[in-house]
DNA sequence: CTGCATTGGTAGAATGTTCAACTATTGAAG
DNA sequence: CTTCAATAGTTGAACATTCTACCAATGCAG
């Protein structure tokens, strides 16, 4: 039994990557589908929303949230200029490097997050944890070691 | 120790869906350049040209390919159209229904996808059969059971 | 057979994302 | 101090995706 090695994935590897990608997919849009329906907020919108709850009163540079989500600089500029339009945002200059630019959260930016929050919690819980169960171990330790290789910042959480 | 339910993500739910999807977001976005640089082929793209090929010439319903990769009609039609001035798509119409229509893959879209494939192989082994290792029997299991309470359709693999 | 809801697919407008400059600032080398 | 490459972020145009409405064909109920 050679380790031979093919340009096309086949048999198990095919599976694997086949049922991830799909499940993947279906997650990500029913997430984002269901976040658009309930709370009026895309998915790439509740990350950023997100990320820029969790640093509170110090704001947040730009070049953060685009490393947060994997996003480009570039989308991140549209994405903050849609939200400051919408109320929910604010920018403002950073004192030390005069580059810089910080994000954050206005209160009715805090309201929608809030209420967003509890669909992407109930989403989460029901199609991705819920069928992780106790996996969760094997789960963490596979994505971390992924995330790794395609390095990912440590400690630079999606949201 | 009470089973107590939050509505918000915290501690090992949180750590385990932040690695996921960030480990996620990489891995498109890898694939999705690798390929475009290498290859000429976004990745959306290249999942169509894939499931065409495996129809071969019986050719493919618009339908099969919105399924095979979680995508809206409106967009399989768009991006037919693209393929389609590329060269590397037919559209037939469906004998028997007549509002079906049916893709074809070209010699040189043929071609195109050969190249890309190989390409895409690389980038799956390295950065996720290759972190996966053993535990694909693991992230099978898990992903079916996503994708099934998810409501795919069984036996529909996305490329 | 007729009427009508459903399905398969398309098309254009609105929206979001990517790409390719570009400005301003910073930091490092000489 | 000056120069120059690197960094942070923005902008507008090109491109892709989503949303909505639509047409034509189908199939089912009566």
């Amino acid at each position: 039994m050679t380790a031979f090695v093919d340009h096309k994935l086949a048999g198990q590897e095919l599976d694997t990557w086949n049922s991830y990608l799909m499940a993947t997919l279906l997650l990500l849009d029913k997430l984002d589908h269901t976040l658009s329906d309930e709370a009026g907020l895309s998915l790439p919108d509740f990350i950023v929303l997100f990320r820029l709850s969790q640093n509170g009163d110090e704001g947040t540079r730009m070049s953060e949230l685009a490393e947060a989500g994997a996003f480009s600089r570039s989308r991140i500029s549209h994405a903050i200029r849609r939200l400051e339009d919408e109320g929910w945002v604010e920018r403002r200059a950073c004192p030390t490097d005069r580059r810089g630019s910080f994000g954050y959260l206005t209160d009715p930016g805090r309201e929608k997050l809030e209420y967003a929050e509890s669909i992407h919690t109930d989403v989460i819980r029901r199609y991705f944890l819920e069928p992780v169960g106790d996996s969760h171990t094997v789960i963490k330790k596979v994505t971390d070691s992924m995330a790794t290789e395609l390095g990912a910042r440590p400690n630079d959480p999606a949201c």
